[in-house]
DNA sequence: AATGAATGAGCTTTCATTCAT
DNA sequence: TATGAATGAAAGCTCATTCAT
């Protein structure tokens, strides 16, 4: 296809598809050189459209990012319902279900995982991405804190205080993500997943047994 | 005091003197505002300081917040190093020392997390604040490996990796910091000391009892 | 015309146009000001534009004026290859407009002249200053070199080194614009045009009969 | 002699000594990085001394010029002389003695021209500049005059206007000098001097046989 | 006399946003 | 819808000058 056949494709498609276009880009430039450092121009220059754009579709630059953090944390909870659904419907299974999704090889890349780094750097200031963040992630620490429940029930550890215990796996999974950006030589998805997976089975090992 | 005695104090301090306070008005602004919405405007109003100070003391803004990085980790490096230093000598209270240490009312403030956050958020892109972040981080890795081997050996945890425990211990300590911040209302830092402690206590289950 | 249709007609301006007017303005500033008195402001406020445009056009102001000095040295060298095209076709005909058209009223003006030693002032710390002078007046004393040649061939002046007779002649071109410069009061443009042509006259007197 | 022994030494110079260190210096700096891009630092760098030193010396860095303008002003003045009185008493010695000290090994190094460009290049916009270097070049252009007269009458160069003739004799040893600046590499100190000399005896070819 | 920390006006440059086309 | 020139507030930084010591 000419040039100008695909300048004219451009030109007509509908704007969410010239949405989604610039959070990919934002995405992919907060990736590379973080927050602070990412302007409109690279945004742009990464979608390969002219630099008045995004305040075309986007009200402004702080829209265009709760959108991308949006992308993001919807992306993250559809990917865990997903692993959660496959699983055998145990609880066991389950759980181990949601912790693994996180170290899903279209989850957990470097880019992604930087740009989380990135918004979770600016929570505290902007309750917008706290907001947004919350909305798909309670519904996580929901699931796990029932699925602790039922497995302490079951498996009757008396000494298990529910809470912590999903806090605790919750606190694990979130580290491990950090680990991967702080030490990123020694750092392997895989690895770091069989670290989680392994602090389960200290939690609950009836269920999980090595 | 009236003004001009006041300027009389400011004058010729030694430059130590001011560069500290320049770095705890950058802690503050940036546990503030965030890292890339702090100018240095704010941390010399901050600082009660004219504009020019900061480039008279440090080289750029980079430098600036390079030391503040600095006083950050070594901080937290002497927290943790007293409270190990003062624990009984076996590993069992060494270890659980360590983790206590991250949850001290010095260290573990709302200031302090936020720019620990807002740090890593940057850690990516900043190869700089890597090296400084390490450089006083590895030596709590490396002495957390140590215990584990020690209570691995000792207790007869036979099925437990040496290494993924220790990636297991950090990651749940760093998580619990991450949880202290992205969910504020519900978080308390000694509920999270305590979750890190179940976790000990789930992993050496003969050295830390219930 | 109402500051309104003003406005609309600054806009959307071809790139090309403002960057001429912002090499005029520049020209301006520097001709009044000098060049380390000359400030992006200056130049803005003289083109009527607004401070922004200077780094949308050019990427510094450093290449503001590369550009500035580029424009000054093509119209020179535009200049005194038109008066050579025009000259009769002998050498000394030749000879003579190179050297008239160095003065002529649009060359030789105040505003230019303060321009051309405050590049001159800067051109040992900038080489690219000297690049592009170089570029264009390389030829014009090569140019010079050359009709000497000429002239003493045909003149028989046997006790002449050509190289020597070419820098002394483009000597005495560039010593009286600098002339023009230190002794504003007395000097004037024709005056000096003729004590050059009377220098010719003496290095050649078979062909510049006075 | 100890480092604290010259430390007390320097403390206890009188005034003039002390200036003088500071006029040496901003010769110094100039020369290497320009007017526009030497600052105080650099020369206080320069001459070993304390940054506040140079206010305490001289009004303003606009005083610190003038004064370094003065200094290579007066050297060039006396140098000029020197060679002009140390000359054989005719107009021809004396003449070409003036010629000749502008390209003394003291006088016309790299250092001092271009010094000498950068005072010419603000020439205009500095009425100080102007008035400082005329105060001591006037005379040399009248001592120039007054030869020329001297040789005209003498020689019967009937066709000699006098005053162009010394404006031009003037031009050339300006425009030698600018050479030398612009076309560093071919150009040497020598060359010129002779490009000028060759210069005086096609204007008075009895007195300056080849 | 000399020092060097402190000041603050003013510089160049960046960049989100606006808007005529 | 889309473009990209234009805007101007605000940033980091420089540096001549001041001044307590």
């Amino acid at each position: 296809m000419p040039a100008n056949e695909l300048q004219k494709k451009r030109r007509n498609e509908p704007s969410a598809v010239r949405r989604l276009q610039l959070i990919m880009a934002a995405l992919d430039s907060i990736s590379k050189r973080g927050f602070s450092d990412t302007t409109l121009k690279h945004v742009t220059e990464t979608a390969n459209l002219s630099h008045g754009v995004v305040n075309y579709h986007f009200d402004s630059k702080e829209a265009l990012y709760d959108a991308t953090l949006g992308f993001l944390a919807r992306e993250h909870y559809e990917n865990w319902l997903h692993y959660y659904e496959a699983a055998e419907p145990t609880a066991a299974h389950r759980l181990s279900a949601i912790i693994r999704a996180d170290f899903d090889k279209s989850i957990c890349t470097h880019k992604r995982l930087s740009v989380w780094f990135a918004f979770w750097g600016q929570a505290k200031y902007r309750p917008n991405y706290l907001k947004i963040h919350n909305k798909y992630d309670n519904e996580r620490y929901d699931r796990i804190l029932e699925l602790c429940r039922e497995l302490i029930t079951d498996g009757g550890y008396d000494d298990l205080e529910v809470e912590r215990t999903a806090r605790a796996i919750e606190a694990i999974s979130d580290g491990a993500w950090l680990s991967l950006i702080l030490y990123p030589k020694d750092a392997d998805r895989r690895e770091f997943r069989d670290v989680c997976l392994l602090s389960l089975s200290r939690f609950f090992p009836k269920h999980f047994p090595i």
